[in-house]
DNA sequence: CTGTGTCATGTAAACGATTACACGCTGAAC
DNA sequence: GTTCAGCGTGTAATCGTTTACATGACACAG
């Protein structure tokens, strides 16, 4: 039994297709008596519209594609949740395609989402602009996000990463720690890049040496770069990891081998993932608003949408803040701590 | 400048739109000659097909939903990380919509997916079969995971809940605790319901009195629980959270309590998300393998697609394996705990 | 009674792909 | 020299919508 086209719905209701699709839109003058039998048949029949017809009349989808690297957890599908809320609230679908490692693979699923969506939400965090530029012809809306948005002549929305370093090393110099080390994102990563950059300023500010630890943003990395700190000669008593779960390793190991934080080494993280606040000690970090970032790359994308090739290559920036929890406020209570967990968690 | 049609690439070519469409699907014979052409074209005109166009003919959308509820996090992504994976060997495309917290919105998801994905995976932890049967015409490919299943007539895969939560409770009665609580997950939550429903059976078992906390599967909640019990006078010797999210609250509360964790209390959780392995102690659960369950749900879907009507409602059943770590074995040293936690990091 | 404007509805032409069928050509078999 | 098979290609019908335009009914002004 194949579904019921709208040509059944006249049927039923003895009426044309025309009133059909415009009782369906609410477009144009239709008479109570009409509208009250098309909506009966569209009900007896579970009639529902098929997309690829509409959109083949229509030239829209009505769906935005995203396309996300292979790093999950937790900041992407907070990133997701919000872009799916505002999605839904205008009524449009998300197709999402995750696990792009490098710039060839998201090239490939770039190309095999065009035709099937008004629009494109990139994060790229690897560069490779041009590879990229190749695969999105001018007339695709794409709204950048994380990435070596401002060589390519798209609008984007991108994390002030370089400053929210600064502001980070910067917190940890100021609560008197000297040998602050930092724990690196993966090489070509540019937001990790970027981090690195704003910590180097902050300790070449600072007059102090910098050291470097490698990572790749994963929990693991965090660990080994902690474990690897904490049997230093010379010790670091403050690392700044460059996202939060690389910090939650880098809390594993200290305490692992038995160095006490804040005392002896303070920690501090980027992002603030949920778990941020909720791990003992809780964490300092740089709040990005993610859900809200997604929100705001949607509407944003939909705005270029509706402008139909303005393309206005503006960039916007988001301002991570920093967020002060124990593992870098040498005179915090536990409790003040635990209880900004608990506000959070909820 | 819109978009190149096949006719553009046809008259480019020098061919019809025939011989484009068949290099393009590599369906029936084309001269070597002609396909050279054909495939210069495409790339000169950078064509892609409009996916509402074939799909009008074709019958087919080459796409498939994912219904998700609103409970987020680590669980939740990974599931999708599985399932996006698989999606990607077959070519085919995920539409995710989440945040779904009733029946009544999870159904209109539903039908305003209908007609633009050959299939549905809905994932509703919440009862209310009938309404969601009602939105589905048994036309449409559906799997279900977590939930009332096994009442509507279609196939699934849930977890067993309620075999794993006794085994958990068993596990934590043979390390020799006697007043085992569990904090349960939300009412009319099918998967709580399981979770608890297993619980008391175990302790029914074990002729014990059972004590049941609410939770609704946020850290939050377990936090709240786990003050709680710190602060009972006969205080529980265990606890057994309905899943990892809470027992992790559950830790926070009693370590805040001044209560060390496995010696005062031991804790399990349900689920093995990602960061169980990786908080101090490591938490004792019940693994699923999600990513795992995830790409077997989409090719369970794919399998009922391409049958087409022979829905058999085979119910998969997922076994949880427990997975014994630091916050309930008395007898383990903080290294092995550590040692399993980076493994499974990587 | 005729002309005109308004309102409700119907008719039919797109949209861009797939594919059954028809056609023309070549070469082999008789 | 005819017939026939097989290959490569083209023609045109079809999928289910939306919407510009045509149509018909009706009321009202002249």
């Amino acid at each position: 039994m194949r579904p019921a086209t709208i040509k059944d719905v006249a049927a039923r209701a003895g009426v044309s297709v025309a009133s059909v699709s415009r009782v369906l839109n609410e477009q144009g003058v239709v008479g109570d008596d009409t509208r009250g039998r098309v909506m009966e048949a569209v009900e007896a029949l579970s009639y529902v519209p098929h997309s690829g017809a509409r959109s083949l009349i229509t030239r829209r989808t009505d769906t935005v594609g995203v396309i996300l690297p292979d790093l999950f957890g937790e900041f992407f599908s907070e990133l997701i949740r919000g872009m799916d809320r505002a999605a839904r609230e205008r009524r449009l679908h998300l197709i999402v395609s995750s696990s792009h490692d490098d710039a060839q693979e998201a090239s490939f699923a770039i190309k095999s989402m065009r035709g099937r969506v008004d629009g494109l939400i990139i994060l790229s965090p690897h560069l490779d602009a041009a590879a990229l530029a190749a695969s999105m012809p001018r007339s695709l809306p794409v709204l950048l996000m994380n990435g070596g948005a401002r060589d390519v002549q798209r609008p984007s929305i991108t994390v002030d990463n370089h400053g929210g370093a600064e502001a980070m090393t910067r917190h940890l110099l100021e609560q008197g720690r000297r040998r602050v080390a930092h724990v690196a994102g993966p090489r070509g990563n540019l937001e990790a890049e970027a981090r690195r950059a704003g910590y180097l300023a902050a300790m070449a500010e600072a007059g102090i040496e910098p050291v470097v630890l490698d990572g790749d943003f994963d929990q693991a990395s965090g660990y080994r770069a902690g474990s690897a700190v904490a049997a230093m000669d010379i010790r670091p008593d403050a690392v700044f990891a460059g996202n939060d779960m690389m910090a939650l390793g880098v809390l594993l190991a200290l305490q692992e081998a038995g160095l006490r934080c804040p005392e002896d080494v303070s920690v501090g993280g980027f992002d603030d993932v949920p778990i941020a606040s909720l791990v003992r000690p809780a964490l300092t970090t740089m709040r990005i608003d993610i859900a809200g970032t997604g929100r705001r790359a949607l509407e944003r994308l939909v705005s270029i949408i509706g402008d139909a090739g303005e393309t206005s290559p503006a960039h916007e920036i988001v301002r991570p803040q920093l967020v002060v929890r124990e593992s870098s406020s040498s005179s915090n209570s536990g409790k003040s701590g635990l209880e900004a967990a608990l506000a959070q968690g909820g």
